[in-house]
DNA sequence: CGGTTCCTTGACGCATATCAATCTGTGTGG
DNA sequence: CCACACAGATTGATATGCGTCAAGGAACCG
């Protein structure tokens, strides 16, 4: 769907020369076509992969076939980083959403980098850090939150994610695919975006327009202030960032 | 509530007593009352709080005050592992709910001795990748399984990991808490303990009678089957295991 | 143009939250 | 030792919000 800028893997940040061409000499490039199974639930991850090209999801299923998906990932990302050090079969499965190239590095391989190369150990421990956090999210969005706020706080994270002040963006993903992402079904998503169009949110199509850049500010919440800051968080009239320093009052 | 044999830290976990000597002198002891909160959603995180005694919970709240426990701590659990990792303000709140020895250990020196020693590194990928592995499991559990399925899925948990083969078991904390922590009201949580009870496992206050040690084997998936597996997977007629495996047919 | 895929909109039912009342156990003070 | 108070658990009645099922519409592609 929306284009994006070759985005640098996580796992590779800060590494030296010598490390990176380690990895690359235990590597394997491989193009998968969309649909393809990766991974299954109960599978033992060979593994871990990172996005050079195109799109995966993530996702749990049950033995009726409903799915949830747990992340939805593009080029840069990498999967399986976690499940690795789980130690047990795999408690996911990875689908390929577009055609994509990956980019396979051995689970033993990663397992004993991880003990040469402390750089690495740290990068790895970050990206699964990010994932159990976006997990979080997930949990109180499904919880605590309503259809509403879910899917307001997703548009404020995909804004937020292409930092240009741009007052439009795209969805990223089928619609369907980030109805499921946020633990409702397409028909609930659509039912949504129809109420956030009478709060200063036009959706046409893929298409998202805010009326001004803090149309979505009452999504935020402090962790996504804590991106949100490098901008103008003065401006936004409900940072919690100002709340949470006692500003409010 | 029901007590428990200090279990181990897995944080600690093969780790020389070089290393163990450092991360001592480098931290504190300290105690705690039922109720303090440690940490707040936006704090930063200045340590690591490892549990030498008492119980804590996780929890993320909504502006209304609604809460969703995200995990529930007992001794040799830690928390704030990922968290400081994660490169910003805390996502979750963190508070006692027993009186609690805890051992505090500051957010830099974490840093810096995942650097230094690989073996410490390699614990605390295993420990965060626990955790989201947990969170998954939370995620999954809201959104494909019912009530009941949630219930018995947590209450087999509960009886894997006291490994005696005993035919009962007490809830380690309050019904209330267990009830937010799998993402539903305590009322539910009753009236899903009621429905239970006509499914072969009795539930008297906090004790869990089973009627025989096959009696949660309908609630397993292939994660807990592997835990299980080390007793004797080979006689439990429904075993994700087996199944998996095209023993089934 | 016809076909397919995805999204949208409507009508309906059920499951869970909510509100409210009762019950159980536990600790406290007279 | 009993009476009381309190927290937590249970049970019941009601309602609302989401999922489900079904039909219609829009975009895309041959």
């Amino acid at each position: 769907m929306s284009p994006h800028a070759n985005r640098k893997p996580q796992i590779f940040e800060n590494l030296n020369e010598a490390s990176l061409h380690t990895i690359f000499e235990n590597s394997i490039l491989h193009d998968y076509e969309a649909g393809r199974l990766l991974i299954q639930q109960g599978d033992t991850p060979t593994h871990l992969y990172l996005i050079i090209k195109g799109s995966l999801k993530t996702l749990r299923t049950n033995e009726d076939g409903d799915e949830s998906i747990i992340r939805l990932l593009k080029d840069g990302d990498s999967c399986m980083d976690a499940v690795i050090f789980m130690g047990g079969p795999s408690p996911i499965n990875v689908q390929v959403i577009d055609d994509a190239q990956l980019l396979l590095i051995p689970s033993a391989f990663v397992k004993t980098h991880v003990l040469a190369d402390t750089q690495f150990a740290t990068n790895i421990i970050k990206v699964v850090t990010r994932h159990y956090k976006s997990a979080l999210h997930q949990i109180d969005g499904m919880s605590i939150k309503s259809p509403v706020q879910r899917v307001g706080y997703y548009l404020l994270e995909q804004h937020l994610e292409n930092k240009h002040n741009a007052l439009s963006f795209e969805l990223p993903f089928k619609k369907s695919m980030i109805a499921s992402h946020l633990g409702m079904t397409p028909e609930t998503f659509s039912r949504t975006l129809s109420k956030i169009k009478t709060m200063g949110i036009d959706v046409q199509g893929d298409t998202i327009k805010m009326e001004d850049s803090f149309s979505l500010c009452h999504f935020c919440d402090p962790d996504l202030a804590h991106i949100c800051s490098s901008t103008k968080k003065e401006d936004c009239p409900d940072c919690p960032l100002l709340q949470a320093s006692g500003y409010k009052g």
